[in-house]
DNA sequence: ACACCTCCTGCAACCGCTTGCAATCCGTGT
DNA sequence: ACACGGATTGCAAGCGGTTGCAGGAGGTGT
C-alpha cells in the first residue's frame, strides 16, 4: 500500500561495500568474485529479498527473456490449452511468456502484433486469427513483414508468410484419420460442418476433407458439406439442423472442431435421435469438451504439450541463431471416444 | 529472420536534425514543440513504423503500464473469462495484462508472484489458486505481504489477507439464489457436491449452502453434502454416484461450479435419469459449458465484464493513488436454462 | 533601441543493470 | 627483494528513453 522504493544493486553493493558491478556478477553467477564475499553478497539479496529490475537488465542486455503469443480468444479451449504448454515450456528454459487475446477483430491483430514489439519480445507467436491473409488489407501483411525482419515471428496451426516460422498441423492428416475410422465402420455419407469459407484455416479443411472422401473412395454430397459463418457451438447447431431437414440424411458427421461437433450434438438430440445410435460424429481439438459432452465426442487431437514446446523450441531457436526449421508440421491423431459406432 | 537493429529516438533526431528530447516530446504528446517541426517527426515516425522501447520507457518513468494477473488454470473457463475482461479493461486504460498459470502448484503461486515482481509489473491481480492461506507455509504470506507493501496486490474471488485489496464474489447471496430457485420450485431435498474442504473457496460456500438452505428451513441431510479431492469434471462425476447410490436421493443438486456440476449431469445420464425430468441441477460460474450442456444448466453467473472491470479499476486506482475500497463485492446472479423443473 | 516575456530547444542527469577493460592484490618463482 | 601472472575488483560507457532547467529566438510595449 504504501509505495516504498524498490532496492537496487547499488544499495546492496553500498552496504557490503562492493562496486554494483560485483554485486551484478554475483547476480548473473558470473565468474570471478571471491567465494566468501559472493556469499555476503548473497546473504544480503537473500535477507532483502532483492530482486533485480528486468526492464533494466532487457535494456542493456539486448534480449527481454520473454515471448508474445497473440491468439484470439483464449476462452477458446483450443488456445487455452496451446497457451498453458507454451508457457510451461518457455519457463523451463527461463522465459516468460506474454498473451493478448484479439477477439476476433481485424485490426487488433495489427494493433498486437505493434504492441508486442513495443514490449520487444524476443518473438512472437501468432497462433490463429480468423484472417484470410489472401484478402488482407496490405498493410497487416507489410506489417508482419516488417516485423518478422527484426523478430523472429512463429505462426502457429494458421496461414504463414515468407519470413515467418510456420508450424503447421497437417489437417490433410487429421481428416484422414476421421474419414478412415467412420469409413472403417461402414459409414459413406459422411457430411462436414465447416465455418466461413473465407479464412483460410476452413480451405484447407475442405479439401482435406474431400481429398479424405475421395482416397475412400467416398462421393461427397453438396448439400452435405454446410457452410456457416462462425466456427462456434450456435454453427454447428444450425448447420445440423440443415442436415437434419435433407431427405436423405447422412450417417456421420465431421464437425471442424469440437464447438460445432458440440453444437451438432445439440441439434440431433434437439430431433429426439441420438448419437452414437443415429449419427456418428467426429470433432477437432481434443478439447475437454468433447469428453464433457455425452456421449463424450471423438475427436483430433495434437498433443498440445508438444505442440507447444515446440513453437517455444522453434522461438528461442530462433532467438539465439540456431536457425529453427522454416516450416514444422505437427501429426495429428484422432482419440476415439464413445461418439461413433459400426452402421 | 536477419534481426536488424530497431531505432531509436536518436536515430530518428538525427534524421530531423533535432535532439531527442524534442522527439520525445512528440512521442509522449508534450507540449512546447512547434507544430511544423512536430509534424516533421511525425511523419518520420510514421514512415519507419518507430516503436519506442518500452523497457526504456518504464525505466525512466517508474510506471510500467502493465499489470500481472496469476491464475491458477487459464484452461478453467473461469479464468478465461476473467482474464480476457480484464485484459479489455486494462487496454482501455492504456496498460497491459500479463497472465501466469500456477497450475495448481503451491510453490509456484510464490514463484510467480516474484516473476511479477521481477517484471516490476505495477500491480498484481491474484485470481483463485488452491490454496487455503490459513494453512499456508509462512513464507507465503510473508512472500504476499512484502509484495503488497510497495505494489497494490488484488485477490479475486478468493481468499484475501491484510494489506490487499479484495474483491470477493458474494457466495452467500449467489448459493441463496440457488436454493431459492430450488426451493421454489419445490425442491426440499437438495444435495450439494463440493471439493476439497480444505480450500477457502470450499469452505466458504458450503458455510453459504448451509445457510440458505436453513434460510428456507430446509433440511441438509450430511449424506447429501458430497466432498472431493478436486473441484473438476471426474470429481462432480464420482460424487453424483455417491448421491446415486443412496437409497433416499435428492431431488436436486447444486454443484459448486459448472464442471462439477457437468460431471454430476453425467453420472446421472449414465444410470438412465433425465435432468430435469428426474433431478433439478444448478452449477456455478455460467461459463459456456453450461450453455454446451444438454440440457443446458442453469448457474450462477458473476457478470464477467463488470468483475473484470472492476479488478482492473482497483488496480490502476491503487496505481494512480486514489486509494479504491479495500474490499468489493461481486454480486452474482443465476441464469435459469433448463435444467430445472417444478418437483 | 532596450528591457521583458513567451515559446522552443537542447543539455545533461537520471532510471538500474551489464560488461569490456584497466587497475589492484597476492602468492610464486628466482 | 623483485618481476610476473592469475584472480578479483572497480570504472565508466552504454542500453533507450524522460525531464528539469538554462539558454536562445522572436515578438511586444515604451
Amino acid at each position: 500500500m504504501n509505495q516504498s522504493k524498490a532496492k537496487t544493486i547499488y544499495d546492496i553493493a553500498q552496504e557490503v561495500g562492493v562496486s554494483p558491478a560485483t554485486v551484478s556478477r554475483v547476480l548473473s553467477n558470473s565468474p570471478g568474485v571471491r567465494p566468501e564475499k559472493r556469499e555476503r553478497i548473497k546473504a544480503l539479496i537473500e535477507k532483502y529479498n532483492f530482486t533485480p529490475n528486468i526492464m533494466a537488465r532487457s535494456l542493456s542486455e539486448t534480449t527481454r527473456h520473454m515471448v508474445g503469443m497473440i491468439c484470439s480468444d483464449v476462452r477458446n479451449p483450443y488456445y487455452a490449452s496451446l497457451f498453458v504448454e507454451c508457457e510451461r515450456a518457455a519457463l523451463e528454459r527461463g522465459y516468460a511468456l506474454m498473451l493478448s487475446n484479439t477477439l476476433t477483430q481485424q485490426e487488433s491483430e495489427v494493433t498486437f502484433l505493434e504492441k508486442m514489439v513495443e514490449q520487444r519480445v524476443d518473438a512472437i507467436i501468432v497462433s490463429g486469427g480468423i484472417i484470410d491473409w489472401a484478402e488482407l488489407p496490405p498493410y497487416y501483411a507489410s506489417t508482419l513483414a516488417r516485423i518478422a525482419a527484426h523478430t523472429p515471428v512463429i505462426t502457429a496451426g494458421r496461414v504463414s508468410m515468407p519470413g515467418c516460422y510456420q508450424v503447421a498441423i497437417d489437417h490433410t492428416d487429421g481428416m484422414h484419420q476421421a474419414v478412415a475410422h467412420l469409413a472403417g465402420l461402414g459409414h459413406r455419407s459422411i457430411a462436414y460442418l465447416t465455418c466461413a469459407p473465407h479464412i483460410q484455416l476452413s480451405k484447407e479443411k475442405r479439401a482435406a476433407f474431400y481429398a479424405a472422401m475421395a482416397s475412400y473412395g467416398l462421393p461427397v454430397r453438396e448439400e452435405y458439406v454446410v457452410e456457416g459463418e462462425e466456427f462456434d457451438e450456435f454453427t454447428g447447431f444450425s448447420g445440423m439442423n440443415k442436415l437434419m431437414s435433407l431427405a436423405e440424411k447422412p450417417t456421420a458427421v465431421i464437425g471442424v472442431n469440437d464447438l460445432m461437433a458440440a453444437g451438432a450434438l445439440r441439434a440431433i438430440a434437439r430431433l429426439g435421435f441420438t448419437v452414437p445410435a443415429d449419427f456418428s460424429l467426429i470433432g477437432f481439438d481434443n478439447s475437454y469438451i468433447s469428453d464433457l459432452m455425452m456421449p463424450s465426442v471423438s475427436s483430433i487431437n495434437y498433443h498440445y504439450a508438444t505442440y507447444g514446446k515446440m513453437l517455444i523450441d522453434i522461438a528461442l531457436d530462433a532467438i539465439e541463431g540456431k536457425s529453427p526449421p522454416q516450416l514444422t508440421v505437427i501429426k495429428p491423431s484422432l482419440v476415439i471416444k464413445e461418439s461413433c459406432r459400426v452402421l
